[in-house]
RNA sequence: GACUUGGUAGCUCAGCUGGAUAGAGCAACUGCCUUCUAAGCAGUAGGCCAUUGGUUCGAAUCCAAUCCAGGUCACCA
């Protein structure tokens, strides 16, 4: 139990005691304590101040002291000030925890929940490349994954692939068109690019043929729909829904260009799923769900034969499930397909990470699940994140100012190179390298920055990407962690031989005084789970960046004043190396969660 | 227009289930490497928490209104 549950527990009960007021635990305000004042926790008085008749000085009094002589181990002295009862932990609470959380190599890990939680992200559309949106999408989705993993839950990574439609029919038009019969082999393209800068000509060549048009005196609006291009495109759409062999055996040869593409991808941002569906076997599911929800009254049909849900009554409007056609809209697509997800895996919880744009359709595609009584529906949870944008405004296809995932990748760890490669050959650290290892590091390091600058910031928010700040090394970033974690090895390497044999764990009994930056650090460090928990309900990775940030900056700050070699006794020795041993798995650990890995030396 | 999300230091962001004098990082300026990794540490400066009103012992945090910015309101996905 973290220290401030125990906290809690210890006043909830003191309360119960002294007055006979029973008090839950979680109605008591613990806050750390302001460095101004005395003490490393506070309980917050006024609250009770009313309730149990008493001024908050003698509520403070009353309590600090019962809080005292019944937990002497946990409270070695308090003070009261203005309504604030401040509580001194011993250090022993805090030696004692060190030590344990450092000898058994599992600090941090959550004992199973027994609840499934399904999470899907990325679900790209197969016509062009991934771009940097979708990487803002990955890595959001894999570490809320891993951290919901940390936290208890057993996971299913999944991902939706739109890979039918109107879109794929452009790039499949515009090869037949152009192409010649070139591949990605034949050019030496990555296939997902490949089939995009299809589309890329698709587009060129449809303005062309609307401005032919338009000069011929036709509508604009017309124009877009007559151009040959999109007629062909249309058509080869029916073609494919017809199943003509010729179209599906082109469209089967082009999607699997774009997925080798982004396996390719993937593998190298470290992202990758438990189950992929396709929209190709998905896209006709949900009609019979229609058909139930009709006799149900929960749809109606017009006269015109489409089928109507009325949402006005919770503040929506009427959509749409499906055509008078009787083809599937959008959000029938993904009635069916939570349903089918819901019956393979009985995920109690499942995360859809789709960008802020789609609020409304998720809250309608919610309600509707709730409203047929389909038993996925009360566990469906919007993560929604806001748009990525450029120092210069959002990116446009049509200005060509779209960051590409691969392109960016490679640029950061360039980067990445070049001031690795600097700082090692300055320090001459660059000897303790091996060739192979070097070019993983600076894969690490520019990926890690990556990763690092995307989740740092609340999902929900738009947030900026300026390229010159993503590279940075300074501060609240990736490499400073990693750096961090680095640094520790190296004294782990050098000081810690032989005091952290198997088993035999780093004993630090003769110390029972802590100083004051070995107790923030201690402080950090017992925050740990908390904050796993914090982000696994919230379902925000940057609860995780922030922390292991703060981390890092408690171990260099204890570090700059503090020798471990030289420490002042042998018992401040070892207690140091537990600090440096814990601090160094916790930030492993943390990075983990966000996907980022951490080298031994750099 | 309706609904919705946001507005905190020059910039990028924390803090928002109400609690003590609002925090980081970057940028600027000052110090600190003969000692375990200086990709570091310590410090200075920088704020009417968009505005106005309300709720109360107490509001950046809750409520209302206004202003500004984004998103959505397709038989598109």
């Amino acid at each position: 139990m973290s220290i401030v549950a125990q906290i809690k527990a210890a006043a909830a009960k003191a309360i119960n005691h002294l007055y006979g007021v029973a008090m839950e635990p979680s109605a008591i305000l613990v806050n750390a304590t302001k460095p101004e004042f005395e003490g490393d926790y506070t309980v917050v008085l006024f609250a009770f101040v009313k309730q149990l008749k008493k001024s908050p000085d003698a509520l403070g009094s009353e309590l600090g002291g019962y809080l005292t002589s019944h937990h002497a181990g946990l409270f070695a002295s308090f003070n009261v000030i203005k309504g604030f009862l401040n509580l001194v932990v011993t250090d022993a609470y805090w030696l004692d925890f060190v030590e344990q959380a450092s000898n058994n190599g599992t600090y941090g890990d959550h004992i199973c929940n027994g609840r499934k939680v399904m999470v899907e992200y990325s679900s790209p559309n197969t016509n062009k490349p991934l771009h940097l949106g979708h990487l803002r999408n990955n890595f959001l989705g894999w570490s809320t994954a891993a951290i919901l993993r940390a936290n208890g839950n057993d996971i299913v990574k999944t991902c939706i692939v739109n890979d039918r439609g109107i879109h794929i029919c452009k790039s499949m038009i515009a090869w037949q068109l152009f192409a010649n019969g070139a591949t990605p082999a034949s050019t030496h393209t990555k296939g997902d690019h490949f089939v995009g800068d299809y589309y890329v000509q698709f587009n060129d060549e449809l303005k062309r043929q609307i401005e032919t048009l338009k000069a011929e005196g036709l509508a604009p609006e017309l124009a877009e729909k007559e151009a040959p291009i999109m007629k062909a495109t249309q058509q080869m759409l029916v073609d494919w829904e017809a199943g003509k062999p010729e179209v599906m055996e082109l469209w089967r040869t082009m999607n699997s260009w774009v997925y080798e593409g982004f396996d390719a991808t993937y593998k190298t941002i470290g992202s990758d799923f438990d189950k992929v569906y396709y929209e190709s076997n998905t896209y006709l599911l949900g009609k019979d769900i229609v058909q139930k929800g009709l006799t149900k009254n929960v749809f109606y049909k017009k006269e015109d034969g489409s089928v109507w849900i009325d949402l006005t009554a919770d503040g929506l409007d009427e959509k749409v499930v499906m055509r008078k056609d009787g083809t599937s809209v959008y959000i029938t697509q993904d009635i069916g397909l939570a349903e089918q997800r819901y019956n393979e895996y009985h995920a109690n919880e499942s995360i859809y990470v789709i960008g802020d744009e789609q609020n409304y359709h998720m809250k309608v595609l919610k309600l509707i699940c709730q409203k047929l009584g389909l038993p996925s529906a009360d566990g469906i949870y919007h993560l929604s994140y806001g748009m990525v944008e450029l120092p210069t405004g959002k990116m446009k296809s049509r200005e060509g100012t779209v960051v590409d995932a691969d392109d960016l990748v490679e640029e950061m760890v360039k980067v990445a190179k070049e001031t690795t490669l600097k700082k090692l050959e300055e320090t001459g650290k660059i000897k303790e390298f091996e060739a192979g290892e070097l070019e993983q590091l600076y894969k690490t390091i520019g990926l890690g920055g990556l990763k690092f600058f995307l989740l740092r910031v609340d999902p929900k928010k738009k947030m900026i990407f300026n390229p010159e700040e993503s590279i940075d090394i300074h501060g609240f970033t990736g490499p400073f962690v990693q750096y961090t974690h680095a640094r520790i090895k190296s004294i782990l390497r050098k000081v810690g031989e032989g005091l952290r044999a198997e088993g035999e764990g780093l004993r630090a009994e003769g110390e029972s005084t802590l100083l004051k930056l070995e107790k923030d650090l201690s402080v950090q460090l017992e925050l740990f789970p908390t904050v796993i928990d914090e982000a696994a309900t919230e379902h925000d990775p940057s609860k995780i960046a922030i922390y292991v940030f703060n981390l890092a900056q408690a171990f260099n700050s204890f570090y700059s004043q503090h020798s471990i070699a030289n420490a002042e006794s042998e018992e401040k020795k070892t207690l140091r190396l537990q600090l440096a041993n814990l601090t160094a798995q916790v930030i492993k650990k943390g990075m983990g969660l966000l996907g980022i890995e951490v080298p031994e030396r750099m």
